[in-house]
DNA sequence: CACATATACTTACTAATAGTAAGTACGCAC
DNA sequence: GTGCGTACTTACTATTAGTAAGTATATGTG
């Protein structure tokens, strides 16, 4: 009985549940899933290195402060590492962490299947 | 030359493209990756049907507005379908469509990996 | 040599969106 | 007849996102 118990407590600590507000995985999915925190995990996907004006140029329609705000977010979440040179003018780059590799895998799982379903999904709503 | 064009143009509406601002399939993936678009597609994941109430209890946190206003959304874009008996207390059903089967297995995939990988996110963020 | 441009930001302000609480129409149980 | 449950909508407020401008400094242009 109390094998079990705790068992069971241990599980619920190892493992996170979307599904529960008090979750802090909620907060991970958030900066994830967000609009621009998807873009961003998929530019930098399979270990590419790049400036922060170049995201800003790739990802259309995002504001300096988004992606700025983005980038803080998903960087102390442990998914972005941040590199940067004390020079003038501002020399910056991102890339992504071990971790952040493995998310950005499966958030392009997510996306290569909406960007070519587009039409077939087009078709069908309304 | 004018094949090649040709070619271009309709590759180019056939597949979607996130990075520009302009693609449609940008307020598709706002839909999808919505805090609580997430939740509803896992939770209605693998043929599951399931009333109104019940997702609202499931997905804790979610207000009753939340909720109509992203299943109407989802529903929109033709990833569920919406079956409503007109008895008194209402009694509607919820459930993915084709589409939404498919693209509900790619959000499982992500989530899930959040979930199990939880400690480590959090062993590693700031 | 003044002026525009580029870098990577931050900050103040406004617009859009999300969350809260209450209302609705009805039936059933107590 | 008082409260509960159903599946919503609506008005209001709080939070968040987007816009525009500012910052420090170097290089290139006329």
């Amino acid at each position: 009985m109390k094998k079990t118990k705790k068992k069971m407590m241990k599980l619920k600590f190892e493992r996170g549940d979307l599904f529960s507000d008090r979750c802090p995985s909620r907060q991970i999915l958030k900066h994830v899933t967000s609009q621009w925190g998807v873009l961003i995990l998929v530019a930098l996907s399979e270990g590419e290195i790049k400036r922060f004006s170049e995201l800003r140029r790739q990802i259309s329609g995002v504001s300096e402060k988004m992606l700025s705000q983005n980038l803080k977010q998903l960087e102390s979440d442990g998914f972005i590492i941040r590199t940067s040179y004390d020079v003038v003018p501002p020399y910056v780059e991102y890339s992504l962490s071990e971790l952040g590799l493995e998310i950005a895998e499966r958030v392009i799982y997510l996306t290569e299947w909406i960007e070519e379903n587009l039409l077939k999904i087009m078709e069908t709503s309304k």
